[in-house]
RNA sequence: GCCGGAAUGGCGGAAUUGGUAGACGCAGCGGACUCAAAAUCCGCCGACUAAUCAUCGUAAGGGUUCGAGUCCCUUUUCCGGCACCA
């Protein structure tokens, strides 16, 4: 074989073997256990990034360990490829989005399939096809006519100037992106999907899903946000007419302590105050500037302004000042709240502020007054004071007592309150799924008749920035009432990418199926086994995928509830960050690969200059690659210089899946070097070396068998970055062994390849057919540890003398507790250190540790 | 602001899950080979020290334990999400 190692002609060798043999084409099969492995489908924005090569990579190791583990292993790949960068870039180029899309698409393509991944690509799909979106359409259909699907308004980002709506992204500063202009908070008519309707199995079921990292867990439970507490109305009288203003609680314990009510500006309360108020109407007027994004609401400075309306307090009868209030959401239960400001830090701050009463109903840890500043300890529960008939109770109490009178008074009740609120999936936008709905005078909405979908999204249209396109495309808005006939108006919103993001993964297990949304095909590969992608999605993605296959199960398409088993949560990429301050005193962001670094004797780096100039530039630390601060790392440039196994490796070698990972192309360049190591070694294999001592020998096989014993748990635990360092490991022993025609060389450098094909699988290929291992490595069996190689007569145990460590001893392997005390007491470590000091005890960590405790 | 993470040499990271901190690699330093350079190979490489011993050392402060990077409490900084980016 060749001595130098090319990886371009090896990779293409390899690419065109898997071709033609189909090797990763897979079908339903009885026989073997099946293995569904799947990254995060891309969007197409153009060409692949460093992270979705990250993330293809982390796949295809597990999709390929899996393989030759003896599974039936399927890793598809598919195209989320509706979305708002294609109406942006249509804007910028005048180009249709489809035919954009369709481009990065097919470019896209054919950069993942350099990179070697393990796909069935006769399963691929865009969701932007038809056939795909159709069902979509379909199921939306029959969640409408269940009710789980309905329309109500929702609130929206308005650009008064382009008379559009906006997405959160295109909110910078509260101001429209193109336009500058101040956004507006506009309520429209919108369709939601009652996933509310789920939140409590949906929360229940976390508890199971012992495949998912609890963090993730834990961020779902939390954004479900089951609180129990009581729901309860003050009453008051309007118009002449009795009406209670509801509020929900988590501490009903504290109701003698309300000394006011706090409305969200959008609150019918708020708005009739308004009527014969201008002050407060311009403060409601005021409220609605700015956009919807919660991030933004929760940090602005917590203003109210009275109603001048009071209502019963239901216990007391006392009457209580009703304020509308900018931190009150009315997204969340009633859109009212109590305001108690001595047991709750935003009612305290809010009434310090107005001069608002405080009045403790608490004694804390802090007594029973609540002086300023605010302590944490206020909001603690304790006993009821200042509360008449229920002072002295505890928290529990409290409530029940609490509960028990509101309730006798028909005012009230335990309420179970959701922090997750129904989905609302119409885009006012062009470039996506269309709600199949059709507006009629006389019928109302009525839905789309099932053998009239899909509704086809016409794909020549060019959005200019001023709203969907289709509203002014007649051919697609006029239509015919399917109930009555007459004419109507086709719905011109589409759905949130969201929704087709949420059931992809079933549609893989059944490509070509044109009469129905999934078939039993699906049956056979759901759920997911092991479901790969960014940190970033898990919340929403992963909820409302969950959500969805719900949904999907309770329609009978299949029985399935959870669908990913296991979830990998990977890191970001990161990269250095260096700019400059031009002499007109603007910003230029400069690439790392542009950048020279200087370093001090130690290594440590003093100065960056530009490769172009050398003027000195700024290094700003690091962060995710963007292309705002232009520290992307093209893969393509990667690839072509140094071959696709090398980007693969270092990208695994580098980090551990889940933690953010640093580029560096000097990391770039070793793993490149021990590739070529490898490949040295191995075109040597045969060839007489010296002759190894029996010990040497012995250990090598030691060596190997014991770091592929780690490797293989490592493995099961995704840690890849340490089955990387393991291979090293190999090659470093072999290397030390100096004699390559040994038994220990030929064995050793048969696992070395089996461990790395996941990672580098062109060079596994390549080498393990001209080293005449066997044909195809993918059917090799995956290497155990033998444990003839990992026998030992002696053991070296770590002595410590009080806790610290003060050398190591190698005793007998048979050796017992008291022939080890005999051992370590009479050692010259234990004379040393303990120096006339009392032997306390012994602990003995067996096969591991002796401490001698004085 | 709220929810969830992370922090270990000059750098990326490792540590058999409470048992020799720094595996493996990068950078750096020294050497071999070379007319020379590149490539390759060998050695060194936490701080303090001339070196050894000793001591110190896993963001900061406290605690539990024979023993803490690992467990508990407090704090700081950075990162992800916050419902229309995907």
């Amino acid at each position: 074989m060749q001595e130098r190692y090319a990886p371009q002609s090896v990779e293409q060798d390899a690419q065109a073997y898997w071709d033609a043999s189909g090797s990763f084409r897979v079908a339903e099969d009885a026989s073997k256990p099946k293995y569904y492995c799947l990254s995060m489908f891309p969007y197409p924005s153009g060409k692949l990034h460093m992270g979705h090569v990250r993330n293809y990579t982390i796949g295809d190791v597990i999709t390929r360990y899996h393989r030759m583990r003896g599974y039936n292993v399927l890793q598809p790949m598919g195209w989320d490829a509706f979305g708002l960068p294609a109406e942006n870039a249509a804007m910028a180029n005048k180009v249709p989005p489809a035919k954009w899309t369709h481009d990065n698409i097919a470019y896209m393509r054919s950069q993942l399939k350099g990179l070697g991944f393990a796909i069935d690509w006769t399963r691929e799909l865009a969701t932007c096809s038809p056939e795909y979106y159709k069902w979509n359409q379909w199921l939306f259909v029959r969640l409408f006519k269940k009710g789980l699907a309905y329309k109500k308004t929702g609130v929206v980002n308005w650009d008064p100037v382009d008379q559009t709506v906006l997405a959160n992204e295109q909110v910078i500063d509260g101001k429209g992106w193109r336009t500058g202009a101040v956004v507006e908070k506009r309520e429209i008519p919108m369709y939601f999907l009652r996933i509310s309707a789920y939140a409590e199995e949906l929360l229940a079921a976390l508890d199971g899903m012992t495949g998912w990292p609890e963090q993730v867990k834990l961020m779902q439970k939390n954004w479900i946000g089951k609180s129990e507490g009581v729901r309860f109305g003050f009453p008051y009288q309007l118009n002449g007419e009795s009406k209670v203003l509801n509020v929900f609680t988590t501490r009903a314990d504290t109701i003698m302590g309300v000394t006011f009510c706090a409305v969200a500006a959008e609150h019918p309360l708020a708005l009739h105050a308004a009527q014969n108020n201008p002050a407060l109407a311009k403060f409601i007027e005021e409220c609605k500037q700015g956009a919807v994004i919660e991030a933004e609401l929760a940090q602005q400075e917590k203003k109210g302004m009275p109603t001048g309306l009071t209502v019963t307090h239901p216990i007391s009868g006392d009457q209580v000042p009703v304020w509308v209030g900018n931190y009150v959401l009315m997204s969340y239960g009633d859109g009212a709240v109590m305001g108690v400001p001595a047991h709750d830090e935003r009612d305290y701050e809010f009434a310090n502020k107005y001069g608002l009463p405080i009045n403790p109903v608490i004694r804390t840890a802090s007594g029973d007054a609540v002086p300023a500043p605010w302590k944490p300890e206020y909001a603690e529960y304790g006993t009821n004071i200042n509360s008449g008939k229920y002072d002295g109770l505890e928290f529990k109490a409290s409530v029940n007592a609490v509960a028990a009178d509101l309730k006798a008074k028909g005012l009230g009740d335990k309420h179970v309150q959701w922090r997750l609120r129904d989905w609302g999936i119409s885009r006012q936008r062009y470039w996506g799924c269309p709600v199949p709905i059709i507006h009629c005078k006389a019928c109302g909405d009525v839905p789309v008749p099932e053998k009239d979908l899909p509704v086809v999204l016409p794909e020549n249209l060019v959005p200019d920035g001023t709203g969907n396109p289709l509203n002014k495309l007649t051919s697609f808005l006029d239509c015919s009432c399917p109930k009555c006939g007459q004419p109507a108006r086709r719905e011109t919103d589409t759905m949130d990418t969201f929704v087709d993001s949420s059931w992809y993964f079933a549609r893989f297990a059944c490509p070509g199926n044109d009469q129905a949304m999934v078939d039993e095909r699906a049956g056979y590969w759901m759920a997911v086994d092991q479901y790969i992608g960014g940190i970033e999605h898990a919340i929403l993605h992963l909820l409302y995928s969950r959500f969805f296959m719900r949904v999907m199960r309770d329609e009978g398409l299949l029985n399935v509830t959870e669908p990913f088993t296991n979830l990998l949560t990977q890191g970001m990429v990161l990269a250095e960050l260096y700019y400059y301050d031009n002499p007109e005193g603007r910003r230029e962001w400069i690439n790392p690969a542009d950048v020279t670094v200087e370093r001090d004797a130690k290594g440590r780096a003093i100065a960056a200059k530009r490769k172009s100039d050398g003027v000195v530039v700024v290094a700003d630390g690091i962060g995710t690659m963007s292309k705002s601060k232009n520290n992307g790392v093209d893969p393509q440039a990667l690839i072509e210089k140094y071959g696709a196994d090398t980007a693969r490796f270092f990208i695994i070698f580098t980090s551990p899946p889940t933690q953010s990972l640093e580029w560096s192309d000097e990391g770039v360049e070793g793993s490149f070097r021990f590739l070529k190591r490898v490949w040295h070694y191995a075109s040597t294999l045969g060839r007489p070396g010296k002759s190894p001592t029996p010990e040497l020998r012995k250990a090598t096989r030691f060596e190997i068998h014991s770091v592929l014993k780690q490797a293989n748990y490592d493995l099961g635990k995704h840690q890849f970055n340490t089955v990387a360092s393991a291979t090293m490991k190999i090659l470093n022993a072999l290397e030390k062994l100096q004699d390559p025609s040994s038994e220990e060389a030929k064995e050793g450098l048969s696992i070395l390849l089996r461990l790395l094909s996941p990672i580098t699988p062109h060079l596994g290929h390549h080498l393990w057919k001209a080293l005449g291992f066997g044909e195809d490595i993918l059917k090799a069996p995956w290497p155990e540890p033998d444990p003839k190689a990992l026998e030992q007569d002696e053991i070296e145990y770590v002595v410590q003398v009080g806790g610290k460590t003060r050398g190591s001893l190698k005793a007998p392997k048979a050796a017992d507790r008291p022939a080890l005390e005999a051992l370590v007491t009479a050692s010259s470590l234990v004379q040393k250190y303990v120096t006339g000091q009392a032997i306390r005890k012994i602990v003995i960590v067996p096969g591991r540790l002796i401490n001698v405790v004085v």
